[in-house]
RNA sequence: GCGCCCGUAGCUCAAUUGGAUAGAGCAUCAGCCUUCUAAGCUGAGGGUCAGUGGUUCGAAUCCACUCGGGCGUACCA
């Protein structure tokens, strides 16, 4: 529909070349009786023009020439609103389209021949995925399905470290807990690693290894095999929620290969460095920062800051077009940084997109539970799926805005009832199956030759949110904003449910059955497409 | 103190990126199943868009300040 008023418009500034001075935005109005598709141009015109917005928009109207045969009227209304509303056979046409496209409706290949990478969750093995790093990667990965679905080439990364403070304090954690087991230490420090796992662990090396580990490092057999342990434990977590990453890089690797010596080289040659107190300092002041950052500590170590910018400089090297990080609100403040050291050795940091996302406040009985890893005081996402199954696990993380601080009701989500939109849109979806389903016993074919025959407000509607499918997709995709997916789904499976409400199939006259028929099947589809889009199932019986 | 995020119906959240009468779900109340799944549908009530000022044809949205909450503010990551 807006490809055809695009061509209008482009047509009507070679009469009125002043269209061209504004920005020409379509969009769904969004009350019914303002039709179609609307326009704001005359009131952006306004003021260049000098001239009121519905005397321009009077002008823009008269000079348009639309056909016939696919605008049925044209309006101004309001403060010069221009409203499109369209013929009512073009409306159906969707459905052959979506029919004709199956799986792919809603798919673009804007992207194509582009390269993309998605770097995710990204938690260092220390511990269980808890319900923090869910909402990072579900909005990872979904992140990726969209940009697959724009014709990117994707890729899943997974960054991780299993050297530094952290690892050390999980491998003393088990050896404290492997020699408590054996009776000999029973001093456990506050802040190190308080959980269960840690003592199922150690008490299958004392199972392996008896006590022949007494003297052993910390850093040794106790830390890689709660590394490996742990690993497989996240690694699980992510394939029970359809995750998978393609590409695992290790931290060491970026010292192994001399990335880091070079990067702290170059930052150097460019006068971007200094050592003060023993310390290597990033100019980050002379480049519009605050203040400079330590990147090498007088210990010999690097902070974060420096395996970070070389990270993201193989990531260029790999040769990526769009380069995605996602990361909770805590590292909000360390981006920038890295960012800069990105730009100043001579990387296009716009191709590097940061999505923020908020926290997770979890609540259970009306109250507040505080997570911390390491006192062990969290919820998994193990026992989330558990509890209330992947698929909800998925959409829960998808129906808001990242930047929300979303509540995570436990008590809530481990109701499988219908206060759960996830049923409302699967539901939706296998009252579809079912009818096609039966309307097969009853010899009945969808059909797209009389698709003029649907004309109730029912299926008026399902037609115009059809058709709003590909934007919606769009503009989630270009702001990574699934949780407007979700809305839209919603709302389409309301318009469904309106619609089974009211009109019927079976038992109506032939050439209406068999259109409404491929009215409902085109609707199955694009639901089963925009599940897929969010990681979610569809199924076909409930 | 400073930086980022947030504040919308009793609760959880939307709002087409500055548009038309601010909308959904849950909860509450009143209705709808001899016919394709009632995990559904119809209707009702419920709002000082945290507050104050500003910008303009037009503000929940942009700017300034105030109040309240979250996250940061390291030679942790």
């Amino acid at each position: 529909m807006e490809k055809y008023l695009f061509s209008l418009f482009s047509r009507l500034s070679q009469k009125l070349p002043y269209i061209n001075n504004a920005e020409l935005v379509f969009n769904v109005p969004a009350q019914g009786a303002h039709g179609d598709l609307s326009t704001n141009i005359a009131m952006l015109l306004s003021r260049s023009l000098k001239r009121k917005p519905r005397e321009i928009a009077d002008e823009i109207i008269g000079n348009l020439e639309p056909d016939q045969e696919i605008i049925d009227k044209v309006e101004i209304a309001g403060p010069g609103f221009i409203n499109f509303f369209f013929n009512k056979t073009f409306l159906p046409l969707i459905i052959k389209e979506v029919l004709d496209q199956k799986g792919k409706f809603g798919r673009s290949d804007m992207n194509k021949g582009k390269r993309a990478n998605v770097e995710f969750v990204s938690a260092n093995p220390t511990g269980p995925l808890t319900v923090g790093h869910g909402r990072n990667a579900v909005l990872g990965d979904t992140a990726a399905n969209f940009l697959e679905w724009t014709g990117y080439e994707v890729d899943r990364e997974y960054y991780f470290n299993n050297a530094g403070r952290q690892m050390r304090v999980l491998g003393d954690s088990v050896k404290k807990r492997y020699l408590g087991i054996l009776g000999k230490e029973t001093d456990f420090p506050d802040d190190y690693y308080q959980g269960e796992y840690i003592k199922e662990i150690a008490s299958k090396l004392v199972a392996q290894y008896g006590n022949k580990l007494e003297n052993e490092d910390p850093e040794g057999v106790f830390k890689s095999a709660a590394e490996k342990e742990i690993f497989e434990d996240i690694k699980g977590t992510l394939l029970r929620m359809g995750i998978h990453h393609n590409i695992y890089f290790n931290e060491k690797d970026l010292y192994d290969n001399k990335s880091i010596d070079q990067i702290l080289e170059e930052l150097k040659k460019l006068g971007l460095s200094y050592e003060k107190e023993g310390a290597v300092w990033f100019k980050l002041s002379s480049m519009g920062g605050d203040q400079d950052k330590v990147i090498v500590k007088s210990t010999g170590e690097p902070t974060y800051r420096l395996p970070d910018i070389a990270y993201h400089i193989t990531k260029f090297k790999r040769g990526y077009d769009l380069l995605i990080d996602i990361f909770g609100s805590d590292h909000a403040d360390t981006y920038p940084d890295v960012l800069a050291g990105i730009r100043s050795l001579g990387y296009d940091d716009s191709k590097v997109t940061v999505l923020i996302h908020q926290f997770v406040t979890i609540i259970e009985k009306g109250e507040v539970v505080k997570m911390s890893t390491r006192k062990a005081n969290y919820i998994t996402i193990d026992q989330l799926i558990d509890d209330v199954g992947t698929d909800v696990v998925r959409y829960f993380f998808n129906m808001r805005d990242r930047n929300s601080h979303m509540n995570f009701d436990l008590d809530l989500a481990r109701k499988q009832s219908d206060e759960n939109p996830v049923f409302y849109l699967q539901y939706a979806h296998a009252r579809i199956c079912s009818i096609e389903k039966m309307t097969e016993e009853e010899k009945l074919l969808p059909s797209v030759d009389d698709l003029n025959l649907l004309e109730t407000p029912e299926e008026l509607d399902l037609l115009r949110k059809m058709h709003a499918f590909e934007k919606t997709i769009m503009k989630s995709a270009e702001n990574f904003e699934p949780h407007t997916l979700c809305a839209y789904l919603e709302e389409l499976a309301a318009a469904f449910h309106k619609f089974y409400r009211f009109r019927r199939i079976i038992g109506t006259e032939k050439k209406l059955a068999e259109a409404r028929l491929a009215l409902i099947l085109a609707v199955r589809i694009v639901i089963k497409n925009g599940l897929a889009l969010l990681g979610v199932n569809a199924p076909e019986r409930m």
